[in-house]
RNA sequence: GGUACCAUAGCUCAGUAGGUAGAGCAAUGGACUGAAAAUCCAUGUGUCCCUGGUUCGAUCCCAGGUGGUACCA
């Protein structure tokens, strides 16, 4: 019998410094696996040690374990949900093609569940004629129109202009093309997510961050700015790039920047953890595992499900 | 050693004409469909430093302690 037929995707998710990569890396190696990342910002060439790549992890006994959905686009690009959706099973069936198995492993829980969910997305193109048409008008004057749309599809955030007109954009292809219809493949995924005490999840973040200064995450960020990525997008990326570009351009204070960053960060696991717990509540199983356990036992464990 | 000022939430501080108290930050819970490491919503938190006095009643007034800060010696 053919062991892999149960599940055709492994999916790995945890918060930030939970070791959840580590263990991706030693579940693929022992089945055969190649790895999905499912981060938001890994995507981003030269972003490594902000993002915290960690690209040695997938190194299992001499074995570069494959890995996929890293280092894809330039800094300062904006790639989003529907782009990573599109990405994502044009890996997974390559991965499939190639008889072997697709582990995904990340912590940007609107990526994977715009995968597991498969929601329906396709390909919206600019509209010249109505950008146009919606030129001068007021954030609040948007709002309402994209209100007064019978919701259709799109549900995001219009907080500022640009994204109002976006979302009015894709609301207005959507209403004019109700044939569309999206072919994902099935997905049979084994749910596996990485838990770990708050406490220690804490002095961990804190400990990490340390270590990525002292590693050069200060340069990293210079280095990105001097090759001409704008300040305020790299700004707009949060965390990491948020608060050393606001230290590298003398905003504020390396102890302001420690600070705001370490508590950011906290806030950021925290905000991962409702997000994994909503997808529970929403009827994905996930099979919770303890950051603390010996990583061969873990291992052994799932592959006993598997 | 003397003088002055201070002591209230995890932190920084406000306040009570004497009726046991509130902001910001942090923390915690939640939302999330095209920038999601973004963005947004909700919720607490207390020997008001200690002891005594005045008072129906003291975190607040008075006295003494203790600790801190500044200046003087």
């Amino acid at each position: 019998m053919d062991l892999s037929s149960q599940y055709n995707l492994v999916v790995i998710l945890g918060p930030t410094a939970s070791g959840k990569t580590s263990l991706a890396a030693k579940l693929a190696y022992q089945i055969n696996g190649e790895i999905i990342s499912a981060d938001s910002r890994q995507v981003y060439r030269q972003m490594d040690l902000g993002t915290g790549k960690d690209l040695a992890d997938y190194t299992v006994d001499g074995v570069t374990i494959p890995y996929h959905l890293i280092d894809i686009v330039e800094p300062g690009y904006k790639y989003n949900v529907y782009e990573y959706q599109t990405d994502f099973f044009k890996v997974f069936e390559d991965i499939q093609t190639r008889g072997k198995m697709p582990v995904m492993c990340g912590g940007t829980g609107m990526y994977m569940e715009a995968v597991l969910s498969r929601f329906k997305m396709v390909h919206v193109p600019a509209n010249p004629d109505l950008r146009e048409q919606l030129e001068g008008k007021s954030l609040s004057e948007l709002s309402d129109i994209l209100a007064s749309f019978k919701k259709l599809h799109n549900k995001t955030d219009a907080d500022t202009v640009k994204r109002a007109i976006r979302g009015i954009e894709i609301e207005t292809y959507y209403h004019s093309h109700p044939e569309i219809e999206v072919d994902l493949p099935e997905l049979k995924p084994l749910i596996i997510g990485v838990k770990i005490d708050r406490e220690l999840r804490r002095e961990k973040i804190t400990r990490r961050l340390k270590t990525r200064l002292d590693e050069g995450m200060v340069e990293e960020v210079r280095r990105i700015i001097d090759s001409g990525v704008h300040p305020d997008d790299l700004i707009y990326y949060g965390l990491e790039y948020k608060f050393l570009t606001l230290y590298v351009t003398g905003k504020i204070s390396f102890k302001e920047m420690f600070e705001g960053l370490n508590i950011a960060i906290h806030q950021f696991a925290k905000r991962q953890m409702t997000w994994f717990r909503k997808m529970e509540r929403s009827g994905f199983h996930i099979h919770w595992m303890e950051a603390t356990d010996p990583i061969d036992q873990r291992v052994n464990e799932i592959l006993k499900w598997i």
